[in-house]
DNA sequence: TATTGTAAGTGTCGTATATACACTACTCCT
DNA sequence: AGGAGTAGTGTATATACGACACTTACAATA
């Protein structure tokens, strides 16, 4: 037993997880095997241990629960209302995160938890206030994605510009020019072509591009703005 | 005494109270009475209560220790280094607050507590990891005062367009051109212009203007972005 | 081997937006 | 009357953005 002179609350960390499988954007959840909201559906998540930081809780709940170890990951906001859990005040620092489920496989059914990938329009019923952080984490990304390189953190190493623009009309929510987008994107200088084709498609093969992300370090130090 | 099955981490609220002072960008610190750093400047914060949100203890705190009821205020990020506080865990949600030194007399120093206004360039030695939230609400303040209409915080209801010129200029620490700065704060169709002009001055009087709330949270719904 | 389906790739022009830049107007003070 | 000090105003050029339609390449099928 753990004896304080005033009362604390307990700290939990829960992410929303965006990743792009089938050309659509989707999130993870888990289900919830203990009460409260046994059965319904939540961000994966879980309580911060005394000796880490938010960061690293955040890493180690999605990687028990995904076995991803290299993905995006950045700090949402803090979700405190006294009654948001109905067991005891517990305030969740909530985390975006991005898998990339190109290179990695993510075990979406774990040993003990059952997990599941859903889309981002219509998610099932959400425990607790998840339903706020989605829709928080969401407005984030839409926001971010428009000048800064997130794109590329759902995207294999070699992709396509037809995918990235696929990708940016799947997360505005809006259709964009191919002319424009290509000019835009090229214009950049961070995309760089490969002489790389795809293979066994039945139409005329896209080339291959990668993101150069030194360049974007050096050049995201002052001033520069990606910008779609 | 509080029981808990698992560790708990405390939770604290830290304001980064900004306000203009003689056209200086500045900050409020509080001097601690209490170890650790007895004597050392923080930030204003302190413990959330059980039954209230982070906003609402942020709200108390700042009422606490200012007086000032009408504030703007924003959650900024959470820190939860396992380390930052010497004593036990301690986690702080940090707010970004503007007050307006005009309309408000903020009772800087109060009965118990010395308190102060800090120019935001050299504050001094701060408690804790205060300094790092003091460099993240700065760097939140520049990026968001380009696309939202914060500027209106910190200056009266009734306002010259140099003084609006000014605290762009102190909080974004680059000079703007004159003409070209009239034109898109007026463009804005937000900043009216009063038939009122300064008065008692040894120069040309200039003309007060308001900002239109209402036009704003109307237009803020879809799309307008205010960008200086 | 000719045809068809499908997605890739490419350029221009008009419009809107951003930037650079210098003088006159007003008020008070000496 | 003139000087000090800040308010206030317009134009021209460069850059960015958005609209818009056809040709190319590949493979499957007739």
């Amino acid at each position: 037993m753990y004896q304080y002179e005033y009362p604390h609350p307990a700290v939990t960390v829960d992410s929303v997880v965006f990743g792009l499988d089938n050309e659509e954007l989707k999130i993870l959840l888990i289900r919830r095997k203990l009460e409260p909201f046994k059965g319904a559906w939540a961000l994966p998540g879980g309580f911060v241990q005394m000796d880490e930081s938010l960061d690293d809780a955040a890493k180690r709940e999605l990687m028990e629960e995904t076995g991803v170890e290299k993905l995006y990951l950045e700090q949402l906001a803090t979700f405190g209302k006294p009654d948001r859990d109905p067991r005891e005040r517990v305030i969740t620092v909530a985390y975006v995160a991005i898998v990339n489920l190109f290179d990695h496989t993510v075990k979406a059914d774990s040993d003990a938890e059952e997990a599941g990938w859903f889309p981002v329009e219509d998610p099932p019923e959400l425990a607790f206030d998840h339903i706020k952080i989605l829709a928080a984490a969401l407005n984030r990304l839409q926001g971010k994605i428009r000048y800064q390189p997130l794109v590329f953190e759902f995207l294999p190493e070699k992709f396509t510009l037809s995918q990235v623009q696929k990708l940016y009309e799947t997360v505005l929510c809006r259709p964009l020019d191919k002319r424009n987008f290509r000019k835009k994107i090229q214009g950049t200088g961070m995309v760089i072509p490969l002489d790389e084709y795809e293979m066994d498609v039945s139409h005329r093969a896209a080339r291959f591009y990668y993101f150069d992300r030194k360049a974007w370090e050096e050049k995201s130090g002052e001033g520069f703005h990606f910008s779609i």
